[in-house]
Formats: structure tokens, C-alpha cells, sequence
DNA sequence: GCACGTTTTAAACTATCGTATTAAACAGAC
DNA sequence: GTCTGTTTAATACGATAGTTTAAAACGTGC
């Protein structure tokens, strides 16, 4: 019986082993995707048995879950903190304030150069192609992150019509997550004739600006309605 | 000698088999990707053999190549057109109405129920895990897209800081693409708990409302610099 | 040192992929 | 009819995928 499907290595985990293949699978899942990467090159990365993959995780899906729960929670705290965070600093934050702190946390992650540089690319795949279960990054990341920020916006911006909010909101992510894409595409195609390069600060500067004046339409006019 | 690389049917095309060919291979693209279809599956759609793929298109790659050949400038002319029709017609239009025009071209292929309903969740795909040459993609399509929505953006706020105008059309283009984006995750979880409707007209006019106030908080900030 | 549970290894298995091959079916010219 | 070029069809091929297997290696308590 060494299959062992039920006595999976639980507490007493042998850090070296999970955790090599956890941290190469990360590395290859963000650089070619989910199809594009075999067991085989996680194994040989990890330099362990291909057999491991299965053993310890119980197959490639399992092993693509578990690297996003490495990740799941600490990237959702850290976007509901830095909403949170800059609300119990400053309850009466500029909405300029607000959104830089989230831009910059949402994006965060591929300015840096640690080991989580590469999870903006890691969602900005799952976003199309999704192999994790539906629920798990809805609810998990996107839904949590969404209802924080709707919450902040309306503690912002209380002349701000609550059924706007989930627009402005969609907006916002739509240029965070476009920053994502055109990073990806920037640097697939690096080296190439086009050479400009693509000035991030300067980006998440404007959405901040870019989405505030967007917010504040409709501010105005629902002070427009309310004392005309 | 029945390898026949060279003489492959050209100008006396079958109309049958080939478009078959391409109708399926369109549809199989778009539901599923490209990596997700096999051309097994192409080819039973079509009812036809395996064979026929590559005996007419060369290979996989070159089909998917052409599915997209047979949109590409329809679309790229229809959003050009789309943008400098409203240019014509009233050279002094409004922001809001180039932006409507401009974004109802733009997510106006997911809204109708014709066979060009999927080329939205297409382009999605190609935007992330591209399987067209890069140049294609890239030069056919979004850059002379860009470069017209920039002229008329331009023509239309002759005060908007040239140097703004990338960062405006990145914004825009975020949220459209992220409008099929949601789209496609609406649709595949269609039938779960969340039954909430997605309201594309809502959606459209927000983004023309959000996106020219974002705009013209550039427009105000240069008038502000030169007649201080 | 031996027994036993755990981990690692190498190899096999099954499935599927894109492609190539081969021959049969077909069509029109002569 | 027969020849010729084109299209369809069935099948084989080589590569690679994820997974499974069975045995070897390891470690630890006795």
C-alpha cells in the first residue's frame, strides 16, 4: 500500500520536499501557465521524482490549488488592509488617497522583484483561463476585495449614489487589471524593435487621477440632484 | 506524391469544406481556446476528416490564423470607422458621444447574438495567451485601433495634453476589455446562486460618463496651466 | 538488526495531441 | 473507358501529457 491517498503528509511535513515543488510550480504556472507547464518540468525544477507531484498533492490540479492558497489570503488581506488602513488613519481621506493606496497594492505585485513579482501574472491568467474552482477566486479574492472597496467608497464619497458604486468599482479594476496585461505583453515582447518602455508610476498616477475625476461625476450630480 | 504543400487549393476553393472548417474551428476557438481544441474536435464539427485541416490549412496554428484573418480588418474597420464616421458627421462632437461610439463598436460584438457574438471572448483569450504572431495581433488590430481613437481624441479636445492621450486610451480600452472579460465569467457561471444580471447598456453608459470625466480632468488641468 | 511506515525512484500505462501516410473515391478531359 | 489531378478517408506515427505502479531506499522505535 503505497498509495497513500489518506495519510498525506499533514502536520509533520517535510518542508524541503512540498515546499520545492510548491515554489517551482509557482514559478512555471507564472511564466508559461497552467497547460503550458508538465509535472515533469515541476519535478525536474524541483529536482525531485515526477511520482511526488501525486504523492504529496495528489495531482496537478491539487498542486495549482495549494500555490494559490500560498498566496490567496495574504494577497486579499493586503488589499483589504491597505483600504482599511488609510480609512482609520485618515477617516476623511481624499478619494485620491484611497485609490492610490489600492492601486498600488493591487499592482503592487509586479513592481517588485520578490518572490511573489509573478502573481500579478499568475491572476491576470486565471482571470481568462481559470482552472482554479470558480468559487474559490470569486469569493476568495475578487468578492472580499470588491466589497472592501465599495465599503471604503461609500465612506469616502457619501454623496456618492450607492448603485454607482459597483461601476466605479468595475472601472477601477478594469484599468488595474489591464496595467497586468500590458505589463505581460511589455515584457513577452521585450528585446523586440519596439523598445518603449512603459512607465508604471506614471500609469498608476493617472488611473488615480483618471478614476477619481470618473468617481467625482458622479458625485457632482448627485449633488446636482439633491440641491439643484 | 499526395503530400501536396505546394499546390494547395487556392483560388478555385471548395466553398464547403473549408468554411465548414472554419465556422466549427471559430466557434471550438472561442468556447474553449486554442490549446483546449484539438482538431479532432474541429473536424467532427465539421464532418469532416482530420485530414482536411491540415491537407487545406496546413496545420492548427495556420487554421487559427485564418479564423482570425477573416475578422481581423472587419474589425479593426469597424472600430476606425466607427470613430471617424462621428468625426464626419459632427467634427465638433461631444466626448461622450466618440466614446459611446467608440465602446459600443468595441463591446458590440458580445451584445448580439450573430456569429460574431464570440469574437469578444476571442479577442479576451488572444489578449492573454496569444497563439497569433505578435506583430498580427498587435499591428492589425489594437494599434491602429489606438492610434485613431488618439487622433479623434485629440481632434475632438484640442486642449488634452498629447502626452495624456496614450494614458486616457489605455483607460478606456481596460475597462472595455474588462467588460468582456466579466462577460465571459457571467456566462460561464451562468445558472449558479449568483443570478444577478449583468446590464451591458448600464455598463456602456457608465464607462462613457466615467471615462470622460476622467478625461477631461487633463483637459481642466491644461487650461489651468496656461491661463492661470 | 529488524520490522514497519514513509519517502523516493524508475518505469510503465493510458490517453490524447498534431501530423504524416497511404490508398480509395471522385471529377473532368481526352 | 482511361488518364490525371484533386479531394476525402482510415489509419499509423511520434511526442508528450497526467497518472499509476511496484520496488528500492530511508528512518525510526523496539
Amino acid at each position: 500500500m503505497t498509495n497513500t491517498n489518506n495519510n498525506k503528509p499533514g502536520e509533520n511535513f517535510n518542508k524541503s520536499v512540498q515546499n520545492r515543488l510548491l515554489d517551482s510550480a509557482e514559478e512555471l504556472f507564472c511564466e508559461h501557465g497552467f497547460e503550458g507547464t508538465s509535472i515533469r518540468d515541476i519535478a525536474a525544477a524541483a529536482d525531485c521524482n515526477i511520482a511526488s507531484v501525486n504523492y504529496y498533492f495528489g495531482g496537478k490540479q491539487q498542486l495549482y490549488e495549494q500555490v494559490w492558497r500560498r498566496h490567496l489570503i495574504p494577497m486579499r488581506d493586503a488589499r483589504i488592509e491597505s483600504i482599511e488602513k488609510i480609512l482609520q488613519k485618515e477617516p476623511k481621506t481624499t478619494l485620491e488617497n484611497l485609490i492610490k493606496s489600492f492601486a498600488t497594492t493591487f499592482a503592487g505585485s509586479i513592481l517588485d522583484v520578490s518572490k511573489t513579482s509573478r502573481l500579478g501574472q499568475l491572476m491576470a491568467r486565471e482571470y481568462i483561463n481559470r482552472h482554479l474552482p470558480p468559487k474559490m477566486f470569486v469569493d476568495e479574492v475578487m468578492a472580499p476585495t470588491i466589497t472592501a472597496m465599495q465599503k471604503a467608497l461609500e465612506q469616502t464619497c457619501p454623496n456618492l449614489d450607492e448603485s454607482k458604486v459597483p461601476l466605479v468599482v468595475f472601472s477601477l479594476l478594469g484599468q488595474l487589471v489591464h496595467l497586468v496585461h500590458v505589463k505581460t505583453m511589455f515584457d513577452e515582447e521585450s528585446g523586440d524593435a519596439s523598445s518603449e518602455t512603459f512607465d508604471f508610476a506614471e500609469a498608476i498616477d493617472h488611473i488615480v487621477k483618471f478614476s477619481s475625476a470618473g468617481i467625482r461625476a458622479y458625485i457632482k450630480e448627485k449633488n446636482n440632484e439633491e440641491k439643484p
